[in-house]
DNA sequence: CAAACGTGGCC
DNA sequence: TGGCCAAGTTT
């Protein structure tokens, strides 16, 4: 600890710990009936992703997948159709290849202790260290961005949390300042102080339990912290969409590979020209009626993708021309779950559209 | 180590 | 409206 704050570790951990016997939150979907399974799904589902967003998500997750084995078990397309909006799906395919790894490699039982945990596909060390506190009651300090925030505000951090310096400084106070003791319900206090109390904007100072040894606080930089990420400008890149009907509804869609944009999800085939997009309407399908539509942007978190929808329908089947990866989609059948497939969001909007005008 | 990796809410 | 960013990990 930092001799400047005039605050014991001990102090740290009683005020926080006081503060959450109060205020924190015990009623969250994942905090009943707490297993290492279902914190490990929440914590994954919960990586860079907001509470009030993973609810429904974790719900209908651990309806169908009530246990690791029954995760194991499934098919990779029905863990993607379930994690579906959700984004970041290479975290459903971690997800899906460790439940296997458990199952094969730890005798279907979640591994006990943050090193064999973090040995796991998408369980980092925070995570790790967030099941193993939880659970277990591990003494593992946790660094997600509510603790970030909590720490960088109340040390004053002058640079941004994201560079290797700060992040090596932030874990070198979240270790110190860790309890060995109710490790599970500081970890979550500090959690909940970041996301109740400490928030990003409009913090509420006045509630907050450290308020008197907050040095941002002191200094009058509470607003300015934590630093912001240097910004970048957003490349635009294009595509079109080919969306291929059938007279019964049905559409081609084609799975995505496993790396990448969108990994593992079904798609529409894309092509960067309309001429070709055109050229391989005519070679293969023998149609030349092609219905425009309005360009949109969707926006990823490191570039906009410019999306020119194309629709061509189609009389006869061309069954004979389908790669292995190819499916015939009933878009009618969307949520029917009768084919459990992973979509991308703009992918399933443009389904939903085409069912709504048939 | 910096960049890749999604989406929706907020102001 | 558009930029920022949220319970990070992987490469």
């Amino acid at each position: 600890m930092p001799e400047a704050i005039h605050l014991s570790a001990t102090t740290f951990q009683q005020l926080t710990l006081s503060w959450f016997a109060q205020h924190g939150r015990k009623h969250l979907p994942w905090q009943q009936g707490k297993t290492a399974y279902r914190v490990w799904v929440s914590e994954v589902m919960l990586q860079q992703t907001q509470v009030a967003t993973v609810i429904p998500y974790f719900e209908r997750f651990m309806a169908r997948f009530p246990t690791v084995s029954d995760l194991a078990s499934a098919p990779e397309d029905e863990v993607l159709h379930l994690w579906t909006g959700l984004g970041y799906y290479a975290r459903a395919r971690n997800l899906h290849k460790a439940a296997k790894t458990v199952v094969r490699n730890f005798s279907a039982e979640m591994p006990d202790n943050a090193t064999d945990l973090e040995s796991l596909p998408g369980i980092g060390r925070s995570t790790a260290a967030a099941i193993a506190s939880s659970v277990f009651g591990h003494a593992e300090a946790i660094l997600d961005g509510n603790v970030k925030r909590v720490l960088s505000r109340f040390f004053a951090l002058q640079e941004w949390p994201g560079t290797t310096e700060s992040q090596k400084q932030l874990w070198h106070w979240a270790e110190q300042l860790t309890p060995t003791e109710q490790v599970a319900d500081y970890n979550q206090a500090m959690m909940d102080l970041g996301a109740m109390v400490c928030t990003r904007s409009k913090p509420k100072c006045g509630d907050c339990p450290l308020s008197d040894h907050c040095l941002a606080l002191a200094s009058d930089q509470v607003s300015l912290l934590p630093k912001s990420k240097p910004k970048k400008d957003k490349p635009i890149k294009h595509t079109l969409m080919l969306m291929l009907q059938l007279a019964d509804g049905r559409i081609l869609l084609e799975k995505r590979p496993a790396s990448g944009i969108w990994g593992g999800l079904y798609s529409f085939k894309e092509f960067a020209q309309a001429e070709a997009l055109s050229d391989h309407c005519r070679l293969h399908y023998q149609t030349d009626q092609l219905d425009y539509w309005p360009t949109f942007r969707h926006t990823f978190s490191h570039y906009h993708l410019e999306i020119t929808p194309v629709l061509a329908k189609l009389d006869a089947a061309p069954t004979e021309l389908q790669e292995s990866d190819d499916i015939w989609f009933n878009p009618a059948l969307l949520d029917a779950g009768e084919q459990s497939i992973g979509l991308a969001a703009p992918v399933k909007k443009l389904l939903t559209q085409l069912t709504n005008n048939l």
